[in-house]
Order: C-alpha cells, then structure tokens, then sequence
DNA sequence: TGATCCAAAATCGTATACAATATCGTGCAC
DNA sequence: GTGCACGATATTGTATACGATTTTGGATCA
C-alpha cells in the first residue's frame, strides 16, 4: 500500500507521478491551473523540482506550458481524442499480434493479474484506479511485443486516454473492457495472433465509441477559459 | 539565414534546439557527455535553463540522462534503431495515404520547396542540414494528413532517426532519398492515396535497408562506455 | 607491486533570491 | 457610466548559492 521508494528517480519524477495520478483520476480538473508555489507547498519541495515536474507532464500532454502564465491541467480537444485512438489503432493491433506470437506463460499469468487487479479496484470503487490497470494491460501487450520504443508511445497515448476517457466518458458499460481484455488473453494465451489482432482492433473501437465526442459535450469548466477559446 | 527568434518559445527551448541541432549534424558524437557548466557557459545561461533544456532532450530521447551523473548524447542501438523504424512504418503510410486525400496545392507547394531546400543543402555540402530537411518532409505529410498528434510522434521518430542515419549509415546512395520523396509527390498531387501508401511504406524500408545494423557495428566511442554496456 | 581505503575535487540535485512579465484593481478622463 | 491608462500585486523565468553524491587521486598496507 505504501508508495514504493524508487531510489534511482529524482523528486521530480515522483511529483510528476503524483499529479499524473490526481489527472488521471480526475481529482484535479482539466484547465485547472497549477500554480508552482501551491504545489510546491502540497508536495513540500521548491519550485525547482516542481517546474521540472510540470516539464514532464507537458511533454507527455497531461499539462500544458503557457509562457508566463503558468501551467494547465490539459484539456484534450475532441479533435485530439479522435487523433489520440487513431495513433492507437495504427500500433496496438500489430503489437497485439507480435505479442501472441511471443507469449510465454508468465506474460500470461502477468496480464491476468493485471485483470484482476483491475476487478478488484473496481470492486472498491476505485475507478481511477481500474481506469489505470486496464491501461496498463495495452502496454503491457507492448512490452510483451519485445518493442521498448513502441511501447513507450503507447504508454503515452494511454496515458492520455485516460484523461480523454475521464472528460468525455458517457457512464455505462463500466466492465465491458475487462470482459474485452480476457477474451484478448485467451487469444494471446493460444498464440491466436490474427484473433488477438482482430480483437484489439475491435477493442479500439468500442473504446472510442464509448465516448460522447459530440462537439463541445459539456460547458467548459470556467467562464474565462472559454471566451479564451 | 539568420535564426528567427521565436518570442513565445523560453530559453532552454531555444538552448535545446540548437543543441538538437549540433547532435542531428553529427557536430556532437554520440556518448559525449554534456556537462552542465560547460554548456551553460558555450550559450551564455545558468544551469537552470541548460537542465531544462537537456529534460527537453531526454524526452525525445536524443540525450540520456543518468542521475547524479549528467547527460549524455544518446548512443541508439541497433535493437532501438529498427524499433524506431518499425513505428514508422505503422504510421507513416497510412498518414500518407490519408495526406493523398487531402492534399491541396498549397501543400504541393511546400513539399516541393522541401525537396528543392533538400537538393540546395545537399550541393552546398550541407549533408546535415539535407538531413534534417529530408525528414522534414515525413512530419509535412502528417500534418497535411491533419493528425497533429500522429504529427507530433513522427516527429520525434524523424528525430531519433536522424541520429540513428548519423550513426549507422552506410556511405553511398545520398540522393536516392530525394528521388523516392520525388515520386511520392507526384502520386500525392495525383491524389493517389494507394500509390502513395505503397511509395511511402517502401520508402522507409529503404531506408532501413541502407542502415548497417548489424550488431555493434563500430568500437565504441569510448573505453569506459564499452566496458560498462 | 597491487589492492584498498579515504580525502579532495568535481558534478549533479535542490533551495533560495532576484528580475521580467502578466494580471488585476483603481482612478481619471470623457 | 464607460473605456482606458497606469500602478500595485502576483506569478513565472533565470541566476546564484548550498548540500549531496559520485568520481578521482594518492597514501597506506599487505
């Protein structure tokens, strides 16, 4: 339960993962902004480490940077949602059929317990928390792929899915995605990669359509930023 | 000629741009360490600005960052360098085929200007700059694809190709490139979205193909980084 | 001679201080 | 009463100072 000290990062990285984890769970709000001494006090750290964080974040565009005005939780576009799953349709399917074809037994045994991490933290109403392992699972898929590189951009891109899916969520079908994923296992676990490939194209899919993309779903969340936009 | 000053861009973006620059060049061998002093002094800023300037870097993954120890020039292996590929060749011919549909001649226009950038850089010696001009015209397509967020990923992967074409490339058929570039014009002013899938896919085969990836291909930059690998 | 340990130097990580810029409120002119 | 200008305030951008960690060199001892 206690968050695991990684001795080799420094303490921007920790505090980049901290708020990463408040976004992801929507603790803080999209166009939020993050002034540098407040969350230098939250986090008891400077300015220094805090600016490196956001750094981060922007890179992986959770945050955004506005010279002089400071940073922003990311408030991804609909545009940007569409872009986000067409980057993911383009890799995740062929890193799903590279993945069945190098399936070993502990892979499998890992993205189950992937699963059930996820049923449990769901069980416990821990819905950012579930949102996140079943994120992990598509890297995982990556990793298992043998394509670091790869698998980097699909953490990112999952990443900012999971902001995507906390904005533009239309509440229902909470456990349709582990139903999707242990169906992908079974595929991956036989060494089906054609299946396994089909499913996770289709698993992109239903992910996408799952989502209100409509223009302009709900009002912004402050006056100001949208007569800005 | 001279660098146009990009009044909205901080410091260390401008620090980290030029030091992308020297690396893509070639100018700044990979595996030299940069220290943080002594780049601070060569651009005239505090160390402040040179760490964020090298987080930029490490994010794309041109410097490698090692705590408590400094930054490095990124040395791609061999593994990286077909990984970095193989992304490639996921996106980029389908962002090519979607460019096809959408292509004006406005877009025609700056393709064209690329390459003749290119041929200009290349005559005046400059094999750097044609470099880095040549795979600008991967990112274009993208963006007249009109999928910024694919956009942003090839251009990191143009990037990290360019160092890894720095580093493995194999001395012969300069101009060959500008050739392939040359037919996928015509097919994307014919708005010939098969055709120009099909150039673009080959093309970034070619390219692989002219890399020499066979494993460690030259000694090691330095004794201490050899032993330590 | 060789290895080991320790101290000194160098370098990175973080905090603080100062400068530049943007934001916001107030007052004045019309 | 409205619009604009200007100064006060707040916030970011950058530089500098200090502490922590690593590296390096040499001295000591087997």
């Amino acid at each position: 339960m206690a968050p695991k000290e990684k001795a080799t990062d420094t303490a921007s990285t920790k505090v980049a993962e901290a708020l990463a984890e408040a976004i992801h769970e929507h603790r803080i709000a999209p166009g939020t902004k993050l002034n540098e001494d407040e969350v230098g006090e939250v986090f008891g750290v400077s300015r220094t480490v805090i600016r490196a964080a956001l750094q981060q974040l922007a890179h992986q565009r959770l945050v955004e940077l506005k010279r002089n005005r400071g940073a922003f939780v990311a408030r991804p576009t609909v545009k940007e949602a569409r872009e986000v799953f067409e980057a993911r349709a383009l890799l995740e399917p062929t890193m799903t059929r590279h993945a069945a074809e190098r399936m070993t037994d502990a892979d499998v045994a890992i993205l189950q317990s992937h699963i059930d991490a996820e049923h449990a933290a769901l069980a416990a109403g821990q819905t950012g928390k579930a949102l996140q392992l079943s994120g992990q699972f598509h890297v995982e898929v990556a990793r298992i792929a043998d394509q670091s590189t790869i698998e980097e951009i699909i953490a990112q891109l999952v990443a900012r899915s999971s902001l995507i899916i906390a904005l533009y969520w239309q509440r229902r079908a909470a456990l349709c995605e582990s139903n999707a994923h242990h169906a992908l296992i079974r595929a991956l676990a036989n060494k089906d990669g054609a299946l396994a490939e089909e499913l996770m194209k289709n698993h992109l899919l239903d992910l996408l359509t799952s989502l209100d993309l409509r223009e302009q779903t709900s009002a912004p969340q402050s006056l100001s930023e949208a007569l800005k936009a």
